[in-house]
DNA sequence: TCTAATCTCATCATGTTCCACATGATGAGCACATTAGA
């Protein structure tokens, strides 16, 4: 009958009646309470669940040396075959089930135990993760920043060749250009800058026109020499 | 194949130390736990 206590857990089954109606005297008592009462009834020497009222009703704790042997053999072996359960249990002067249920309640607990120092482990990875995870944002953020105000210089310089270009002034004797935007700001003087692969440049490429663009011809014509629309 | 012993798991009850935790004990196992020996 006590399969319908787990089954039911939230509603009062008789344990002693089989067709799972409530008892009058029990009508609304929780499962704790009943097992409470239960156990009372059994200490108090009445003969329930086929218990047979003898040996000491009371839990007692084991004493430290019990508990050592128990843990030393415990550490030599986790699993108690029978031989070695009647040895301990006559060896510590306890019932074989006693030794039985602290074996069982050893492993349990050991198990426990274990699984806590994994979700630990792990959570300290997941917090280190979380931390590197923050660091790469923020250089990405930073990466961007320099990415945008990198933009914005092409952008402006562009807009200065054509102006230049569509006024057709602003060129040297040599048809160089002569920004009118800072010094720092000359197109062509960038010696950071790469030589474009192939003759067309995308939006986003920074635009690198080599000294000898200027030697014989305008900065237009080294543009349209190029196909590049401006 | 059957059966007894044993296992895991969840839970309870109680003792110990400051109201929660540690620990001994119990019962289920559900398409009905697994395993070992007769």
């Amino acid at each position: 009958m006590e399969q319908y206590d787990e089954l039911f857990p939230s509603a009062y089954v008789d344990s002693s009646s089989p067709t799972l109606v409530p008892n009058d005297a029990a009508q609304g008592e929780r499962p704790r309470a009943r097992r409470r009462r239960r156990r009372a009834a059994r200490c108090g020497g009445g003969e329930l669940d086929g218990f047979d009222g003898g040996g000491d009703p009371k839990k007692r704790r084991l004493s430290d040396e019990q508990v050592e042997m128990l843990e030393l053999s415990f550490r030599e072996e986790r699993k108690l075959e029978t031989g070695r359960k009647v040895h301990l249990a006559a060896e510590l002067g306890l019932d074989p089930k006693q030794v039985a249920v602290w074996f069982q309640n050893r492993r349990a607990r050991h198990k426990n135990k274990l699984i806590e120092e994994e979700f630990a482990k792990l959570k300290q990875a997941h917090e280190a993760h979380i931390l590197h995870k923050c660091h790469l944002e923020n250089e990405l953020m930073r990466l961007r920043e320099r990415l945008e105000i990198a933009e914005d210089e092409v952008a402006r310089l562009r807009s200065a060749v054509a102006s230049h270009a569509a006024s057709g002034d602003g060129g040297d004797a040599t048809g160089r250009v002569v920004s009118s935007g800072s010094p720092s700001s000359s197109f062509s003087t960038g010696t950071d800058q790469q030589p474009g692969g192939g003759d067309h440049l995308g939006d986003d490429d920074l635009l690198y026109v080599p000294d000898y663009a200027y030697a014989d011809s305008s900065v237009v014509e080294w543009f349209s020499l190029h196909g590049m629309m401006m």
